[in-house]
DNA sequence: CGACCTATGTATAATGT
DNA sequence: TACATTATACATAGGTC
């Protein structure tokens, strides 16, 4: 967006590099918060930059509770989506 | 966006919702990846779906080293941007 | 269910204060 | 250095296949 297109590779200006990232920082966890109460979602948002700064978000549950539930998850059922019955019992449980 | 403006609440209509989350879905995790790659920033992101559905992004790094370094922090540093220079060292130590 | 389409609302890069 | 403005690229609601 914005006046001109964006290359999706790092910005070298320090500066340049850090108002971006305070910018798409509160936009992405804009759109977190939209998603977790437009669909009744749990989301954790975690962001560690090198230039020293912490960004996080998560909607009703505290992250610590969603990465719990994450870390407990059997290894074979992250980072897909779910689909069969038994896989949604697991999830549930 | 869209065809019509949408309030920021919860989609009653499962279909709708389920449609929603998996556009929308797609589109945090584009932002997140982009964040990750023009800012050099560290990015987790989990989400968990009552209706069965789990999806994560990370970068470079895996969820887990961030999930770590992020459980690690103490409390008081979790949740805020840094800004003052004590808070930086301690950030990078 | 996901991929594509298109009108329209948003996010944001560059700029101004 | 942060905040406001503006032009423009991008995301997405609703719909179709």
């Amino acid at each position: 967006m914005g006046r001109v297109k964006l290359q999706i590779k790092r910005i070298e200006n320090t500066t340049s590099r850090q108002v971006t990232f305070s910018k798409r920082r509160n936009g992405l966890i804009k759109k977190a918060y939209e998603l977790s109460v437009l669909c009744d979602v749990d989301v954790a948002l975690i962001m560690f930059s090198p230039s020293g700064r912490l960004g996080h978000f998560s909607g009703n549950k505290s992250i610590e509770e969603i990465l719990v539930r994450y870390v407990n998850l059997p290894e074979h059922e992250r980072g897909s989506p779910m689909s069969t019955d038994s896989q949604i019992e697991v999830l549930h449980a």
